[in-house]
DNA sequence: CATGTGCTGAACCACATGGTTCAGCACGAG
DNA sequence: CTCGTGCTGAACCATGTGGTTCAGCACATG
């Protein structure tokens, strides 16, 4: 089951709504730099520092074309990451439906 | 869909392996932070800031049992990550299947 | 009641993150 | 060739993160 790494990275990015933001805005098509920094105001350097962090988890994909740097998506991290958390929630399910039902039964009870 | 900082906290928690392996170790039963400090070597504080973390962020649920606190798993959090990425990965599904063969396309075609 | 154990809080540390500014490189257009 | 534009790198800053130690509270047990 995928490298931890991997995980740390793709989760890591995800927890960032601009880096977020820049996914879905890339789901319309590829960008620019420039394209990406423009509507959230931030400056070419920092939205630069955000797609490193989303190439390095594997979310996305650069070219340098000309002088510019055309950002594209890449998802089978996406994949990686979907697959951790549906692989244990399915495995949690089952011990919860139990859990609850055992839970819910105690707290009617007093302590 | 699901507020930002919910994710935020979501996705974060999850971007640490230490916290998703209390969280995997959750899921044979309910522990205490000592039992999930034991295996890592850590100490009882650090593992509290962890479990924190996960509160946080909605993944767990804690509840003080004499002096020693209980700590279970509390999923609705896992599926607001999940639908987050599931919504998108779908989205992006079409797009990519456009998009992919028109770059292996290109690719084929020297520049 | 006395004591040991399990947790909590505060203070501290090193390092990562998210952002900036400024200087400069490199490419395309004139 | 010259110039403007798009990006890149370095330096810097504030804040957050992951961990520690140490002091102390609170509960269960003898």
């Amino acid at each position: 089951m995928v490298q931890h790494e991997v995980l740390d990275r793709a989760f890591a990015a995800l927890a960032d709504p601009t880096r977020r933001a820049v996914l879905v805005r890339l789901g319309e098509g590829p960008a620019s730099l420039g394209d990406l920094a423009a509507p959230t105001g931030m400056t070419l350097t920092g939205m630069g520092k955000h797609v490193r962090v989303l190439e390095e988890a594997g979310l996305v994909r650069t070219t340098k074309v000309g002088r510019t740097r055309q950002v594209r998506l890449g998802t089978e991290r996406l994949d990686d990451a979907m697959a951790w958390i549906a692989f244990y929630q399915r495995l949690w399910e089952r011990r919860l439906d139990g859990l609850e039902a055992y839970l819910t039964l105690r707290e009617g009870q007093d302590t």
